[in-house]
DNA sequence: TTGCCTCGAGATCA
DNA sequence: CTCGAGGCAA
């Protein structure tokens, strides 16, 4: 075998593709180049030469790769398995001051604690996914447990590591980082796209998640994209050193790019300098950067102090000042809520305001309005903090014109007509026509169907609005109800919509108790309490019967909750809805206390099942599958991750082949299932 | 809240 | 080909 010339050739490209990737290393995460260009492109093309004429060598994290491949058919889901969680904020030095005595009072210490420093660089979180060294996945954060895979699109930005340098790495290693682009990079872009008529883009944060949505890898290649690595996920098969300054350190060794402006510091006032240091070069940086990030840097320190529910009591972010513009308060509209509440919206003179251009504004409540003194046509100041919603923080009343008029919670709801009414003493103004408001039906109607409740993809806030409209549907369970020949008939809705619509209706049914809870709509019951709710009743009878005292016996559940709750299920029309959507098939597992340390290894696939099986039966394959997290659907979509294929399967073999996806014999899932 | 990409619908042209 | 809706990210 040692004389095998695929062998020799086979050498010849490792040997060159290890010098391309080195020199790439040297110029984009070093910025340290040590040939030139043109030099680059000589080895670059021996590489490519010698791939094209073997093409059965070529591997798929070649350098070569970087330019992009065929464009996928969607983006398929990924379930981090650490979550990336997202960071506590600190709005001035006292804040700093109180995390670093919590952090001392947990750890029991005193001393100052050590802290590492950096900027918070105004990009696109990703996830790099390595096993042996080599790049297997690229995700987004996502909702921070479920992204979504875009390696094809990491790949082409030559600052990922395709393989790691050295040898000292965990098998497993997953590295988190920040995706941006720089400043020159996006101005250059920019020109060129104006040069050739293409459209600018308005600034880089948004190009760069733009880039990284692009289904064509080829395009996302020719964005200047490149990013700065920050911390660790997964660690399996090795160890990493006890710092996280150290830990950069090493990923800095296996090729990574690290900010340069990272530092250790001891004490709480000198991470106040950092940031005062920061700010003021913010301006000479080539990317943006929106604050400074501190952490914890000893790691044993970092798991005792453990986790709060989103955020590790070990890190905060600190964010600079909001940038402020000004602009005209031109109207304030009104608008209604799923329970009747009346939020006043402001509607502004455009103003562009870091890198967005503003409009609207949300005003809360009429307090807000009279604490700001708010009168329309009024100058207003406003700001868009690090967090993304603009607010109206003054007015600038020496520029009232003369046309100004004041702000007036109206008598009737703007959409039916029904007398708005404000308790004395509370603070929210709320329709009181219920559900026959159209507002609130609509808005309850959308509610059902959102993302964490029933989660009806394609059923968005216009088609809510058009099937209320014309009176299609009136409440939640008439979704179920609806036939392809009334959809038909609206406005922009072909077969196809219809049709995804009518899947996604049909796929909605199968659901959590917490979910469908929350779905529900009563108030005061959202994401948290529903799941605390589902976990004490375990199915939804007992929570339709409970009583007011009951009720609060559920954890976080006190007097008011527990009176909405029971005033809710007190509603004759609230329990009809309920009988009318079990009655057209939604359901749901029963609730299982779910150990904290059980990883189902399936969670967030999807997955078809297709054909005669023969070992199985498709009820028992179904059950095992949803055992381990997995979804079973119906209809093969480029959602779904694999299709397990029996005897004489059909068109559902054919589309999966069509999209590229996955297909398992029975064989296959019986290993799957038994082996994991 | 805005900006980005993608998809499907419907218009326009061949 | 253009437009608008939906979904995603911050």
């Amino acid at each position: 075998m040692a004389n095998d010339p695929s062998n020799k050739v086979a050498d010849e490209l490792a040997r060159l593709r290890g010098q391309v990737n080195h020199h790439n290393h040297l110029y984009h995460t070093l910025d340290q180049p040590e040939l030139s260009d043109a030099e680059f492109d000589l080895l670059f093309q021996r590489l490519q030469q010698l791939e094209s004429q073997n093409p059965d060598l070529v591997d798929a994290n070649s350098p070569t790769r970087r330019v992009g491949g065929a464009p996928l058919a969607a983006f398929t889901q990924v379930t981090h398995e650490v979550p990336m969680l997202s960071l506590d904020n600190a709005f001035g030095a006292d804040d700093m001051s109180d995390f670093e005595r919590r952090i001392q009072t947990r750890l029991s210490i005193t001393d100052p604690i050590t802290f590492a420093c950096e900027p918070k660089i105004d990009g696109v979180a990703i996830s790099l996914l390595y096993e042996g060294g080599r790049l297997i996945r690229a995700a987004t954060r996502g909702d921070g447990t479920t992204g979504e895979n875009i390696t094809d699109n990491a790949r082409t930005i030559a600052s990922v590591p395709l393989e790691l340098m050295g040898d000292s790495y965990p098998d497993r290693l997953e590295v988190r980082g920040e995706v941006y682009m720089s400043l020159s990079g996006f101005d250059e872009m920019n020109r060129e796209a104006e040069a050739t008529g293409d459209k600018v883009f308005a600034n880089p944060r948004n190009a760069t998640a733009g880039s990284l949505r692009q289904l064509n890898s080829r395009l996302t290649a020719k964005r200047p994209l490149t990013m700065f690595c920050y911390s660790v996920g997964v660690v399996e098969g090795g160890a990493l050193p006890e710092r996280h300054s150290d830990i950069l350190t090493s990923l800095a060794g296996w090729g990574f790019r690290m900010n340069p402006l990272i530092e250790v510091v001891k004490g709480v006032d000198a991470c106040n300098r950092y940031f005062t240091r920061l700010q003021e070069i913010r301006s000479t940086l080539d990317y943006e950067i929106d604050g400074c990030v501190f952490k914890v840097d000893s790691i044993s320190e970092q798991e005792t102090l453990g986790f709060l529910t989103r955020t590790p009591r070990w890190a905060i972010a600190h964010k600079f000042p909001a940038e402020e513009g000004v602009t005209r308060l031109l109207d304030v509209e009104f608008q209604v809520g799923r329970t009747g509440a009346i939020t006043p919206v402001a509607r502004l003179e455009p103003v562009k305001l870091a890198g967005v251009t503003i409009s609207n504004a949300t005003l809360h409540n009429m307090d807000e309005v009279q604490r700001l003194g708010l009168v329309i046509g009024d100058m207003v100041k406003i700001q868009r903090a690090g967090d993304v919603i603009p607010k109206i923080v003054g007015v600038l009343p020496e520029l009232r014109a003369d046309d100004s008029r004041k702000v007036l919670l109206p008598g009737a709801c703007p959409a039916c007509g029904s007398d708005i009414v404000q308790p004395e003493g509370e603070v929210i103004a709320r329709c009181s026509g219920g559900l026959s408001c159209g507002a609130q039906r609509k808005e309850s109607i959308r509610h059902f169907a959102s993302r964490l409740a029933l989660d009806i993809g394609g059923l968005g806030d216009k088609l809510v609005e058009q099937l209320v409209d014309e009176q299609l549907i009136e409440t939640t369970a008439d979704l179920f109800q609806l036939g392809e020949e009334s959809l038909v008939a609206l406005p922009r809705m072909g077969a196809k919509s219809v049709n995804n619509l009518l899947v996604s209706i049909e796929d909605s049914k199968k659901t959590t108790l917490a979910r469908f809870i929350y779905s529900l709509g009563i108030s005061e019951v959202g994401e948290a309490t529903a799941r605390n709710l589902a976990l004490h009743f375990h199915d939804l009878q007992p929570l339709r019967e409970a009583s007011v005292e009951s009720l609060q016996e559920v954890d976080d559940v006190g007097p008011i909750v527990a009176e909405k709750i029971a005033a809710f299920f007190g509603q004759k029309n609230n329990q009809a809805v309920i009988d009318q959507l079990v009655d057209a098939g939604v359901c749901w597992e029963p609730e299982v206390v779910e150990a904290p340390t059980s990883r189902r290894g399936l969670s967030g696939e999807t997955v078809v099942l297709t054909g005669t099986l023969l070992k199985l039966t498709r009820n028992d394959a179904k059950a095992r599958l949803q055992a381990l997290g997995a979804k079973v659907s119906g209809s093969v979509s480029s959602k779904t991750s694999f299709v397990v294929a029996g005897d004489a399967a059909g068109s559902k073999l054919t589309k999966a082949q069509e999209l590229g996806v996955l297909v398992l014999t029975e064989q296959d899932l019986i290993d799957l299932l038994e082996g994991g």
